[in-house]
DNA sequence: CCTTGAACCTGCGGGC
DNA sequence: TGCCCGCAGGTTCAAG
């Protein structure tokens, strides 16, 4: 559910809304997540002040005060939903965090392909999870010549490519198909076929992420920022789930295709 | 290495 | 109405 632009949003709105509290009580309900959630977790984030809100690739980090931090990843359907009373809980509310100022952090996630571990916040670049990860798409570093050297070693299609967070991280399945309409680029087009357009693709990759965090990510079923809104850059989807209507840009037909077992979209006349 | 497909799990919508 | 199938913003593992 949760690609970068949505990963952002929540972060965001975590800042402004839990900086500095104080985590007072927590209560773990269901610890089965993709990794386990640690016997010790609660007793070691209580009484705790969430120092800072960051984010890497599709993980939020909340750093605590003392060495370590709370990862968190939402898997496809997590929500962390900050509140201004004791909620009741819900099915699938599987952490729920009792904050100073009278505010409650619920984690949920129905699917449970969520995560939620402590790790020590100097080696969180080094947590397995994450050590693995390629550079952050609006950094300086995904240029269009690492992004050319990338895509020129793989043989298969570029969208799939793009989506491997070893070579860029953040983008989705949604995002990678509205990144492809706009670099103009077939989604089926080999990837070292694609490196000559590498420019294009970092312009088009930054400027899509860039402008969904602005509209608070895409609400399709279930994301919903910190707050409980949903986002709204599902009403500018150029070709992600719009198939058999019509391209904006050319008047044609979009049409959706099966890639690495993900739903693909695209305008075969504009993306060549 | 790179790629693909299956697996993890729950809920929802469509077709019969 | 109810059931079965397929599908869903992700990631990891095995196998080719």
């Amino acid at each position: 559910m949760p690609e970068l632009p949505e990963v952002e949003t929540v972060r965001a709105g975590l800042e402004k809304t839990i900086k500095n509290a104080v985590i007072e009580k927590v209560t773990v309900r269901r610890r089965d997540l993709r990794q386990p959630i640690p016997a010790d977790f609660a007793a070691r984030v209580t009484g705790r002040p969430v120092m800072a809100l960051r984010r890497r690739a599709k993980y939020v980090i909340m750093e605590l005060d003392g060495p370590d931090g709370v990862l968190v990843h939402l898997g496809m359907s997590g929500k962390l939903i900050v509140m201004d009373a004791e909620p009741t809980p819900t099915a699938h509310d599987h952490v729920i965090f009792r904050l100073s100022g009278g505010k409650w952090l619920v984690f949920n996630d129905p699917r449970r392909f969520g995560i939620m571990l402590l790790v020590a916040r100097t080696e969180v670049e080094k947590h397995p999870l994450l050590s693995h990860l390629g550079p952050e798409p609006l950094a300086r570093e995904f240029s269009t010549a690492y992004l050319a050297r990338g895509l020129a070693r793989r043989k298969g299609p570029v969208k799939p490519a793009i989506m491997d967070q070893a070579l860029v991280v953040g983008v989705g399945n949604i995002y990678a198909s509205e990144a492809l309409f706009l670099a103009g680029i077939d989604p089926r087009t080999p990837a070292y076929a694609a490196a000559e357009r590498a420019g294009k693709l970092v312009r088009a990759i930054r400027h899509v992420l860039r402008a969904a965090i602005a509209s608070g990510g895409s609400t399709l079923r279930d994301y919903v920022r910190s707050s409980g809104d949903a986002g709204y850059f599902q009403h500018e989807f150029k070709v992600y789930d719009r198939e058999k209507e019509v391209c904006f840009q050319c008047g044609g037909q979009i049409q959706a295709l099966r890639q690495a077992g993900r739903a693909t979209y695209f305008c075969a006349h504009c993306q060549g």
